[in-house]
RNA sequence: GGGAGAUUAGCUCAGCUGGUUCAGAGCAUCUGCCUUACAAGCAGAGGGUCACUGGUUCGAACCCAGUAUCUCCCACCA
């Protein structure tokens, strides 16, 4: 049974419907249908998908964090992926929306770890069991959180297909991929240069660094100059920056690195420094003797145009230092400490230690200046620690082969990329692309599938058993080695290394690291999925990679359409985050105005591809929006048939009927471009305006007066198709509504969400024309009403001297209802003493006993007058230009021409009407 | 430093192939209305030098060049 007809009835019984609105409330209320109806859609298995002969319509959701809450991003982004899925469904596809969440290694290991603080307990003294036993708890505590809200906003996944990254079958995909991937030499292990996290305790790849500018200070340091050609020197006098020995000013922004500095590097062309070949200097503090080296990659015009040369923290130093084979001295630990190599300031964190260092120096006179300066420090996308470049033996997937078909893809066309400005930074990128570092030195992940053998040596297998079989071929004496003796790498995968194969895995994970598989029927019917929906700053990180997975495993593409969703920002532009406080609690905001009313206020805001900039009032035009519905609904609810009655609204109807169609197609074409806000606008307006204002203004009986039976018929069926057409968009208000018995009984499984979507009929161009037409008279007959300050009770007569051929006689009944006329009288000549105005080519009269103001009439006319002389003469220049009428279109020429005759025509008219004032 | 995009009403944005769908929409504002569906409403109105300067064209919001401002992406100047 239908919620609406077991729960206690929102309407009253038949008997009372004499006055139904008096008891019906006159706002709609969410929090009556919301759940309701979304249990009663899950107990219907309506978003349950499986496959069958009717075309798939797929999307994956970008599975949110696990760790997350629902924040403002989510909520526009998976209104939009719902939006495109219920439509689908109702437009008789086969819609499956794939629902998840990502495990999100660093993100969920740092909380993991911090909770873990807080009850008192360190993770070093854990073991990588108990610790990832803690984490599964809280996983399972904490990770559906997510999902639940999603719920509220209304999503419709198929939540039986619910997916985890570290699913056990997902965790294979990962573990088979790495294989594969290592297998055909595209995964290899090596000592880089890779942005260490020293919060995280993490490697992490190049993606995830963000850069921000920062003000720094640029220190400038003395390191005194060696009067010998070798490092055997004694510096005693040096040292103590007595003795007027000659030093070399370094500027840095990282004193505390000048304990690993291997070189002082110049340019061989300076001629400064030209005297100082191959002497040396020695560092301040520590006293250490180092090389003064000359490499054309230092800048003259920088600084003093010394560079100290810090091979262990600094990418280009480390390429430096490899040219001119220097020692890398690397004097931090892993949490961003000073280890004992530094020599001083052991144990104290990097950035205590250039404040300590930069006054040591100054003690020692060796600090020269101090300037202020900007630059760009990286930072960790996870944690938001400064990164430090650090030396270390990581994991990297080549990435210049798999680049090439994921970004044909795009350029071919086969993936369109909305909007499709973004190409050009796609290309960019694929084509810029360097090598992925996947290892990651943390436990919440999966584990690195390698296997080190006592030797040193080590294989890829997927299980210990696989390892020891590659593992005795590796080894000459066999007998020596057992599976126990094989120690797997500590390191888990990237994150992204998992997500990549979402939209794969989802389905069958299987057949990742295995191309040639032919997959299950899932995978077949399913796979290539059809949108995506997510931000442009994981279109690198995530969705690049995903294509590349795709064509890797699949040889296809993962999805045809990748919609990229603008960034939510707070009405003064700044971006919405947790630190600025900006951000509303979304479901708080559901709260408030309904779901229906924050999913169409945040497509308000959201142009196609631009950052949106919410506000609360966007969802307060949503919910007025669900409201009006609501009562539109209990006016049509409180119409009674009388049998008898005339069908006299044939005009209203036909229009209406043609108006929907009209507007329809505007709208399938938004819908084909990804315009959503402008396809919920076009509906909106078809809604309020065309059925609300107008259709049911007009053939809305008088007060407790029954209507006829064709009329509403018609009308409850423009009321249904209109449910159909907003269920996408407000799919709990429209289920509501849909059930009532004004529509009829309605079957169990007869709902909205499943409703058919409403077809494409005839559009009759001249009806629209003509009551555009009449718009415009009963605006104008308003617009008297109003200036003359005549109440809208009384009935004005109005006469028309008609000089088309449009047939008002058609829709004098219309016109006189809406405008409230006592009669309409057809004239041959002008009135006198009328206010007057001209639509199209015809006068209208509206006689005022004693209410015109002849002056200001005269004044009207006059401007209006002026005005059309005004635009005569520039359409007369146009039509006299030789030059134009030879190379404009024909229809183009044509049209001018009939914009001389009309304006002639009307300043014929108006001059009469002066006259006659 | 390199690249991409943007600039249209108070705000958020449309404006497609240059030409009456060309200056639009929604919200906000103002005026008048508690008119028996809705005041979370109804009726009506005002509001723009299309960033600026040139150019191309019979004709420019639209094409071109330059300027200004903003946004984003990429990049190893210590």
């Amino acid at each position: 049974m239908c919620p609406n007809t077991k729960s206690k009835n929102l309407f009253l019984p038949s008997h009372c419907t004499k006055q139904p609105y008096m008891s019906i409330s006159t706002k709609y209320n969410p929090k009556e249908t919301e759940d309701k109806w979304y249990q009663y859609w899950l107990e219907k298995k309506f978003f349950r998908s499986v496959p069958d002969e009717r075309e798939p319509y797929t999307i994956v959701i970008p599975p949110p964090n696990v760790t997350g809450v629902l924040h403002m991003g989510h909520m526009l982004n998976n209104t939009i992926q719902d939006v495109l899925i219920r439509r689908a469904r109702m437009m008789g596809k086969n819609a499956c929306w794939v629902a998840g969440t990502d495990h999100a290694s660093i993100a969920t290991e740092a909380k993991v770890v911090a909770l873990l603080k807080e009850k008192g307990i360190e993770k070093k003294d854990l073991s990588r069991e108990e610790f990832l036993k803690y984490a599964w708890e809280w996983k399972d505590k904490y990770g559906g959180i997510i999902l639940k809200q999603l719920e509220k906003l209304g999503a419709s996944c198929d939540w039986d297909r619910t997916k985890f990254t570290m699913d056990k079958p997902l965790s294979e995909a990962v573990l088979d991929t790495f294989v594969h991937l290592h297998k055909k030499g595209l995964i290899y292990r090596g000592v880089r240069m890779v942005n260490w996290d020293p919060k995280g305790k993490t490697a992490v790849s190049d993606e995830e660094v963000i850069r921000k500018e920062v003000n720094q200070k640029l220190y400038y340091i003395k390191y005194f100059v060696s009067y010998q050609a070798d490092s055997t020197s004694t510096f005693s006098t040096l040292a103590s920056g007595e003795g007027g020995g000659e030093a070399l000013v370094i500027a840095t922004t990282r004193p505390e690195t000048i304990m690993a500095d291997a070189a002082i590097c110049i340019n061989p062309g300076d001629e400064r420094y030209r005297h100082l070949k191959g002497k040396q200097v020695y560092i301040p503090l520590v006293n250490r003797a180092i090389p003064i080296i000359e490499d054309d990659y230092v800048e003259m015009e920088f600084g003093t145009g010394c560079l100290k040369v810090t091979p262990a923290h600094d990418l280009n130093d480390y390429e430096l230092g490899l040219r001119h084979s220097l020692p890398v001295i690397d004097i931090l630990n892993d949490d961003g400490t000073l280890n004992e190599k530094a020599g001083i300031l052991v144990g104290e964190d990097r950035f205590i230690a250039r404040k300590k260092i930069a006054k040591l120096l100054e003690e020692a006179g060796q600090l020269e200046k101090v300037e202020d300066y900007k630059s760009q420090v990286g930072f960790s996308e996870r944690t938001d620690a400064a990164i430090e470049p650090k030396l270390s033996m990581q994991w990297f997937c080549k990435m210049e082969e798999m680049a090439k078909p994921a970004l044909e893809y795009v350029l071919n066309g086969e993936i369109k990329l909305i909007p499709d400005k973004i190409i050009n930074t796609y290309r960019h990128w694929m084509e810029n692309v360097k090598d992925w570092c996947i290892s990651r030195q943390l436990w919440w992940g999966q584990q690195i599938p390698a296997w080190y053998l006592p030797t040193g040596q080590y294989v890829v297998a997927k299980t210990r058993q696989e390892a020891f079989a590659l593992a005795t071929d590796l080894t000459p004496d066999t007998s020596s080695l057992t599976p126990d003796q094989l120690k797997q790498d500590e390191d888990v995968v990237d994150t992204w290394f998992s997500s990549w194969l979402w939209p794969i895995s989802v389905f069958d994970p299987t057949v990742c690291g295995n191309p040639d598989a032919k997959g299950n029927a899932d995978l077949n019917y399913y796979y290539p999925t059809n949108d995506l929906v997510t931000a442009p700053e994981i279109l690198f990180f995530w969705v690049a990679r995903m294509i590349m997975a795709g064509h890797e495993f699949r040889g296809k593409l993962p999805f045809k359409n990748v919609y990229l969703t603008g960034i939510v920002r707070d009405k003064l532009g700044r971006k919405m985050s947790k630190s600025l406080g900006n951000s509303p609690d979304p479901i708080e905001l559901i709260e408030n105005y309904g779901a229906d009313g924050v999913r169409v206020g945040m497509l308000l805001c959201s142009p196609a591809g631009n950052d949106l900039m919410f506000d609360e009032s966007y969802c307060e035009q949503g919910r007025n929006f669900a409201n009006k519905i609501w009562n539109a609904f209990r006016l049509v609810k409180g119409w009674e048939i009388d049998e008898k009655l005339d069908y006299t609204n044939s005009v209203a109807v036909e229009w209406y009927e043609s108006r929907f169609n009209e507007a329809l197609l505007e709208i399938e074409s938004h819908f084909a471009q990804y315009r959503l806000s402008e396809a919920l606008m076009a509906t909106y307006k078809l809604v309020w305006d065309d059925f609300c204002a107008w259709y049911l203004e007009a053939v809305k009986p008088a007060y407790q007066q029954p209507i006829d039976k064709k009329t509403l018929e018609a009308t409850i069926n423009f009321f249904e198709r209109i449910l159909a057409l907003l269920h996408p968009f407000m799919p709990f208000l429209t289920e509501e509504l849909w059930h009532d018995e004004l529509f009829g009984s309605r079957t169990d499984l007869d709902c909205c969400v499943v409703a058919a979507y409403p077809s494409l009929g005839n559009v009759n161009e001249r009806l629209l024309k003509d009551f555009g037409a009449v718009k415009q008279i009963i605006s104008e007959i308003r617009n008297i009403r109003n200036s003359k300050q005549i109440s809208p009770k009384e009935a004005l007569p109005v006469a028309i001297k008609a000089n088309s051929d449009t047939q008002y006689n058609n829709y004098s009944g219309i016109i006189t209802k809406l405008a409230v006329l006592s009669e309409i009288t057809f004239a041959s000549e002008k009135l006198e003493g009328a206010a007057a105005f001209i639509v199209g080519r015809d006068e209208f009269f509206v006689p005022l006993s004693g209410n015109i103001d002849a002056d200001a009439e005269r004044e009207r006319i006059t401007k209006e007058i002026d005005y059309l002389s005004g635009f005569l003469k520039s359409v007369n220049a146009k039509l006299s230009n030789e030059r134009f009428v030879q190379n404009a279109k024909p229809e183009i020429i044509a049209n001018e021409r009939n914009k001389k005759a009309d304006a002639e025509a009307k300043i014929v008219m108006l001059e009469q009407s002066l006259n006659l004032l």
